[in-house]
DNA sequence: AGCGCTATGCGATCATGTTCGCATAGATGC
DNA sequence: GCATCTATGCGAACATGATCGCATAGCGCT
């Protein structure tokens, strides 16, 4: 592992080489997950694209999941930059939780199979694996409830509710809608409408007396 | 296959012999499942408590995954039961719900790991097995609908919810705080308190304008 | 140059879910 | 009773993610 111990030269030619490695072993799983799906990216073919034998593969990596994780992190940077980009902060609450959804399901729709491996990664007994999935998805919480906690200062929600529990309960919403498309139970746009329906339902609530404590 | 053609006897010493082994290996698999959890239990392992050879297990079951979904859909009758045994029609819905993840959490808490492994059961390459187990998902969504749905008829909800998006989003909800409660990052009250808080998120709604449409 | 040390790489090997070809036993038809 | 068919069972083998022990190379130190 190279992230362990002292590290005096930042130039040393082995690190280098395990960088351009690194670089090489990223890019072949890349690549693979999008040209095969995740399960059909062999790690033998992925090593053989980056030039190096299948065990070398976990000098840099842990288990091939993390590779995914790697790649998952990378697509929620891009969303996220996506929606930051046209974002907002004076529109309705509302309208900014719709779009973050639309950005993100525009790119996740691209990978369907990465969706699922995603979730996926999430019930691994790998905890290094699973908790770094799992961190991934508190980050998107995280933005959610941020977008929902300016809403709640300028009034626009419910000052009684607690942001967490509802970014919480829209993120799974979400996720919810595309497992099921992801397994071909939902096209792509119903599933867009089921996590729009998901939004709705939350900002308006079930219950008939509105503020009853 | 043991589905497949006409079967004209059904005393088909064969076939019961076969009946027989399929018990044997549930039984194997569920007791495998309990004392070492799914990954662990081995299907050479299964194989050997059953008394025969790990091959011979596929032809009563097309993968390890359809063992665990069998075992699933026991476990959700057996909550089912729990639930209706002490349910009644006229308990106000947001009770009812309650009520309801309560005993369902009472049985998955004794199976943590069936709980992780049935997530990830919704994102396996076999769609027959992932269907299965959304099915199974589909099920209890059903059940919530219909409590969700008798408090509509009763005038405890506000008849302008779909019942099914509503039932949707506490489902996926449940899902949401069990996948962390399993990764060991909540504990089981923090769970449940989770769920709770998500019920109520529900039922009272985000938005500060009650019933505007 | 020589000696350790560490990062990297490799082939053999393992564990495990799954498939395959063959064997057996029970049933059916003649 | 024999041929045939089918449900069941088995051991060998396969694919693949992962591990292990050993080799190599680049670095620092003397």
């Amino acid at each position: 592992m190279a992230a362990s111990g002292a590290r005096p030269r930042p130039d040393d030619g082995r690190l280098l080489r395990g960088a351009r490695s690194r670089a090489r072993i990223r890019e072949a799983a890349r690549a693979l997950f999008r040209e095969r799906g995740f399960d059909a990216a062999t790690l033998r073919a992925i090593a053989a694209r980056a030039g190096m034998g299948a065990s070398s593969i976990y000098r840099h990596v842990r288990s091939k999941h993390e590779l995914l994780v790697l790649e998952l992190a990378e697509l929620q940077e891009e969303a996220w930059r996506e929606f930051r980009r046209r974002d907002a902060r004076t529109t309705a609450t509302r309208e900014r939780v719709l779009r973050f959804f639309e950005r993100q399901h525009e790119l996740l729709a691209r990978h369907p199979d990465l969706t699922v491996i995603a979730i996926r990664a999430t019930t691994y007994p790998d905890s290094r694996v699973a908790s770094r999935a799992l961190a991934l998805n508190d980050r998107t919480i995280g933005l959610l409830a941020e977008i929902l906690q300016g809403g709640r200062v300028r009034g626009d929600l419910d000052p009684g509710v607690d942001v967490l529990v509802a970014a919480r309960a829209l993120f799974y919403g979400a996720i919810g809608a595309r497992i099921s498309w992801a397994n071909g139970l939902l096209s792509e746009g119903a599933c867009r409408t089921a996590i729009e329906d998901t939004v709705e339902l939350l900002f308006r609530g079930l219950g008939r007396a509105p503020a009853s404590p």
